[in-house]
DNA sequence: CGTACTTTTGAATCGCATCAAATCTGGTGG
DNA sequence: CCACCAGATTTGATGCGATTCAAAAGTACG
């Protein structure tokens, strides 16, 4: 297996020691396939590679609640505390994962200090992440979720989008359409300059510093 | 310092051991006041008790970008894994905080292989209630979102809420407008049960099964 | 060249935010 | 106990912005 190449596209991935690299285990996954259901015994833990996988729950009247949609690294992580699931995982685009056993994963964790601190760094990181991800759906703007993409996501108020308009969309929680109109009143309105996949805010000057005066969640 | 009574309301800090409560201090904090800046050193972890902490970001134009607002529990986490901070923390509404020596948390992490577990399934719980706030946030219905609030975070379709409904509009990024009138709406149309704070889902008996149809992310 | 997908623009509709105001609630002090 | 106040809860009216449906143009790839 080229870890290699996966590590660049999956960084989480590069984490992984020597020894359970080995036991790791290539699958092609098919849409609609699952992969686990609720109360099943935890025997595997899985990264996507491609394609996409979504944690799901049905309710009493059997609607669809999605818990998560993971299009790439690694999903159910909470699962590696857990003996069996709490949601399904149902295969919603074709692709390949990988998948660890989890008894390797867990002893790993234990004995390799390496490891554990990256892999905690890892889950802290992606607690700091989906913070800001919350944050950015609860604005009600399109407008004001692009900025906060670009200002949280990228350096310096530049960021090379590494994905498709449409998935980004996607991410902040838009229709593609919404996103498109978005970007061009702001391009147009000299808040955002556009080249491809590299977008930059431009700084006014007037600036006046932020007032702060929003509500409390609490 | 009562850590009975503080694990009851805040969970993750029962987590913690005896030898590092010890060195934790309480603090009082008040609107507006700072507790750590960008570039500032990494000395100390904190937790909020009550009040509400942000941490912010300041664009080239001095526009303020909200990376999370915290009323509970500990607050930039991947701190632990750093030496320095990449944003604000502010102050936003009057409180109490908890602050350890970051030095003497990160040795607890390393020696107590309980603490440290105990920290990565929290970290990993976390991580698995962001992520379903955030497909929860990126459901355009406010009914559609409460459903989803009630099917993930409660048990069977019940829920007790241990918040006003005001600060659960805000998890829910809606105005409690929309809230108080999408919960009445759903109550009349024999969707939801409302007693008080305890919230249940009606399962109708035509019960068809979820379409699945929905958009990739990707 | 054809196919599948993304990007782009248009028009109509729907749901939520917002502003406003009234009522209800719990807690405080006289 | 009651008056009072700060919040939370509730209802109404209005406007805006995003979704949705539709369709055309651009693009990558076999």
């Amino acid at each position: 297996m080229d870890w290699q190449a996966l590590s660049e596209s999956q960084p989480e991935l590069g984490l992984i020691p020597p020894q359970l690299r080995t036991q790791a285990e290539r699958l092609e996954i098919k849409r609609g396939e699952t992969l686990f259901r609720v109360n099943d015994l935890v025997q595997r833990v899985f990264s996507v590679v491609s394609g996409e996988v979504r944690l799901v729950r049905l309710d009493r009247n059997g609607t669809e609640i999605v818990l998560q949609r993971s299009c790439g690294g690694f999903f159910a992580e909470a699962s590696l505390g857990n003996t069996r699931y709490h949601c399904d995982a149902v295969v919603s685009a074709a692709g390949t994962i990988l998948q660890f056993p989890v008894d390797a994963f867990r002893s790993a964790l234990d004995e390799k200090a390496d490891f554990r601190s990256a892999w905690m760094a890892h889950l802290a990181s992606e607690v700091r992440k989906l913070r800001a991800q919350c944050e950015r759906l609860s604005l009600h703007r399109a407008a004001d979720r692009i900025i906060h993409y670009i200002e949280s996501e990228g350096a310096d108020g530049i960021i090379n989008l590494n994905q498709s308009r449409k998935a980004w969309a996607s991410d902040l929680g838009l229709s593609h359409e919404a996103l498109y109109r978005a970007l061009s009143r702001l391009e147009a309105n000299g808040v955002l300059q556009i080249d491809g996949n590299r977008i930059s805010t431009i700084s006014r000057s007037s600036a006046n510093s932020a007032s702060s005066n929003s509500q409390c969640r609490c």
